[in-house]
RNA sequence: GCUCACAUAGCUCAGAUGGUAGAGCACAUCCUUGGUAAGGAUGAGGUCAUCGGUUCAAUUCCGAUUGUGAGCUCCA
């Protein structure tokens, strides 16, 4: 009989038959590891615990607690909960596909008369729980294509069928549990009594494919662990993340609301949100200044035939808004860049001149379909932090990479980790492919330079240019655009840009587009849930307000509060006629950094008592001394 | 836009098999002047999202519309 060598990780080498399995190898060493281990890599490539190893390489064993086994766990009680419902709703529901995801799994299933409800999760819950304790062998075969398309006809699974039809290999693999089977790739845990710990989360609607021209399938989305108090803490950071929820705290703060008569996706800023704002963007104004950039604005509409000399009305028309108006068609700005060039074009512009880098705080509009709409984070009416850079091709680079520092700036001033893609050149693009290479590489040196892993995606790009997406996470680790750099060449193509060179010649610039925070509405939104609505001193819309003890302190609370006032603190005096401990409440729920209580003691002295909106409290300081102290660390934000 | 679900007081939510509705918080008035997360009493508040249909009768059943949620697709 042939003999393999099976490396371990620990460098130990084995001298096992051929066709052993990784199961064999595990009850070698121990009968304890054989019944841990779910999976196992060999090579790179993750295996099941009945894989026969018909050659020599390196064996890793991937018990429960293993990183990689969560993967392999979800995948399994992917098949488990497709098993669960199948044996509930039999010919009903046909499956699909059902993956794993970082927060857990999901399984697609296709049905006419089954309509999936949270209702139903108990009754799929428990027959997973039954078909685990049966522990069945989850067992793998391979057959051909042909026979695997004929199996799954014959069961009426025509997804399924459609799957290996389009995958035109010659043989698949199938893993059967019992009378389930499915068609996948694996690998698998060994049996289904190693699924203890999952729980159904959510339905909602999916296409077939991922494509909208398909048939819509209901997903049904779960997670899974391989212990209880992993789930636990699931479960337990999902309910911190509605805690921490934009709309909900917006609306607990009283920051902003949406009007069902004003029309969705369409903000209405309260007087605390628009000064929370306007914070924001006296902010983005002073370090654009401060960064070589010129404020402009544009009107909030321009004529239509401005909109189809720029391409909107050909390629962004349905997310447009038009009006009318003495025979002549306006369309409602979705984006700032047209004003922009047209400031360009009001003169006859220098190579020393560039590069040019207009700024707008522009507010846009773009008609979002209903079903995208989602708080801050996505609405029709939106403010961007917009630039237009229009520079010589030589100037891109360093262009480029002052953007991504501006980037870098803003992050950690407000202490957000972030992660990066570019996207490179799509099949349907215009421009030079010289233009595209110089471009491509400047956005790839910035990225390299900034010494931070990016994703490529490939052929993401516009089809004007090739661009950077910056993303941030919200509360529940859902991915929101907002810094983007492209590169356009063709904007300065349709609207005849030059400038004139050193040779005397015109010459045609480049314009990049680029925003930072993206949309301030959407940035507020990242940021309410970044801070938990605990806003840093410096953007809190209240930074402070002065509690009297009783009645008698009122006016030399009033007086604090115009002397706090005066020194460009937000405050306000809450002379309510309650007991101290209700007011200290009601400030600590709004969040306001700080309380300043005042009885007879600090009125005596001219004093204000600190207190935090954590709870603690500093000691009783004059009224100057406070504004100086706040001062300080409004300061030290930027 | 698509699938599914939901819409009751400013907010969070009860409620009935079809006979026009409640709680807590918030709000108002009064009492209370109380030192760091809720003092007490009384009161006001709803065409049960909108429009249509079925019915003797609809907030409840059906349909459409609007809005909202989860997701898909798309995007800042």
């Amino acid at each position: 009989m042939a003999l393999v060598k099976i490396e371990l990780p620990d460098g130990s080498l084995r001298e096992v038959a051929a066709g052993s399995t990784p199961y064999d190898i595990a009850l070698s060493i121990g009968e304890g590891l054989a019944r841990q281990s779910i999976a196992a890599r060999f090579e790179d490539r993750l295996v099941d615990m009945s894989t026969a190893l018909e050659c020599s390489g390196r064996l890793a064993l991937i018990t429960q607690n293993a990183p990689e086994a969560l993967e392999v766990l979800r995948h399994s009680s992917a098949h488990l909960m497709a098993h669960a419902v199948k044996s509930l709703y039999g010919d009903d529901v046909q499956v699909t596909i059902g993956p794993s995801i970082d927060t857990g799994f999901y399984y697609d299933f296709f049905s006419e008369k089954k309509t999936f409800a949270p209702e139903d999760f108990e009754a799929i819950e428990k027959k997973m729980a039954e078909l685990a304790k049966q522990d069945l062998p989850i067992t793998r075969e391979e057959m051909s294509s042909a026979e695997a398309i004929e199996l799954f006809r014959a069961m009426g699974e025509n997804y399924k069928v459609e799957l290996i039809e389009d995958l035109g290999e010659t043989r698949v693999s199938l893993y059967r549990q019992g009378d389930f089977v499915d068609l996948c790739r694996g690998p698998h845990v060994p049996r289904t009594g190693l699924l203890k710990v999952y729980k159904l989360i959510s339905v909602a609607g999916a296409y077939w494919r991922g494509s909208e021209k398909n048939a819509m399938l209901q997903r049904i989305y779960a997670t899974a662990f391989s212990d209880k108090k992993q789930l636990k803490a699931h479960l337990a950071r999902l309910e911190e993340a509605k805690k921490r929820d934009h709309r909900k705290l917006g609306r607990e703060l009283d920051l902003f609301s949406f009007n069902e008569e004003a029309g969705a996706g369409l903000v209405i800023w309260h007087p605390k949100g628009a000064l929370l704002r306007s914070l924001i963007e006296d902010f983005e104004r002073k370090e654009h200044l401060k960064r070589g950039y010129d404020l402009v604005v544009g009107p909030q509409i321009l004529k239509t035939e401005l909109w189809k000399i720029s391409g909107h009305y050909e390629n962004y028309r349905e997310n447009m808004y038009f009006t009318e108006v003495d025979e002549q068609g306006y369309g409602i700005k979705p984006m700032n860049c047209l004003a922009h060039m047209l400031v360009y074009k009001t003169k006859i512009r220098s190579y020393r001149d560039l590069p040019q880098r207009y700024f707008e705080l522009g507010m846009v509009h773009r008609h979002e379909k209903s079903g995208v709409l989602h708080g801050l984070m996505r609405v029709r009416g939106f403010t961007q932090d917009d630039a237009h850079i229009i520079c010589r091709p030589d100037q891109i680079d360093a262009e480029v990479k002052a953007v991504m520092q501006f980037v870098r700036d803003v992050a950690g001033i407000f202490g957000f980790e972030y992660c990066m893609e570019l996207s490179t050149r799509p099949e349907k693009a215009i421009g030079s492919d010289a233009d595209w290479e110089a471009a491509t590489s400047a956005l790839r040196s910035a990225l390299d330079d900034s010494g931070q892993a990016y994703e490529v995606n490939e052929g993401d790009g516009a089809f004007y240019g090739p661009k950077i997406d910056v993303k941030l996470k919200d509360a529940l680790d859902r991915e929101w655009q907002c810094a983007t750099i492209q590169c356009d060449f063709t904007m300065p193509e349709r609207f005849d840009l030059t400038y004139v060179g050193a040779d005397g010649e015109k010459h045609r610039p480049v314009m990049l587009h680029r925003v930072i925070v993206g949309s301030i509405e959407r940035f507020i939104g990242i940021l309410i849930e970044h801070y938990a609505g605990n806003f840093p001193l410096w953007i809190s819309p209240v930074q402070a307000v002065v509690v009297n003890v009783t009645d008698k302190q009122a006016e030399y609370v009033k007086k604090v509060e115009a002397q706090l006032r005066e020194a460009g603190i937000r405050v306000h005096a809450d002379l309510r006629n309650e007991k101290l401990g209700f007011k200290i409440r009601e400030a600590q729920m709004n969040k306001t950094p700080y309380m300043l209580v005042v009885g007879d003691r600090e009125m005596e002295e001219g004093q204000v008592a600190p207190r935090f909106r954590d709870g603690t409290s500093l000691d009783p300081m004059t009224v100057e001394e406070f504004i100086r102290f706040a001062a300080e660390e409004v300061k030290s934000f930027h």
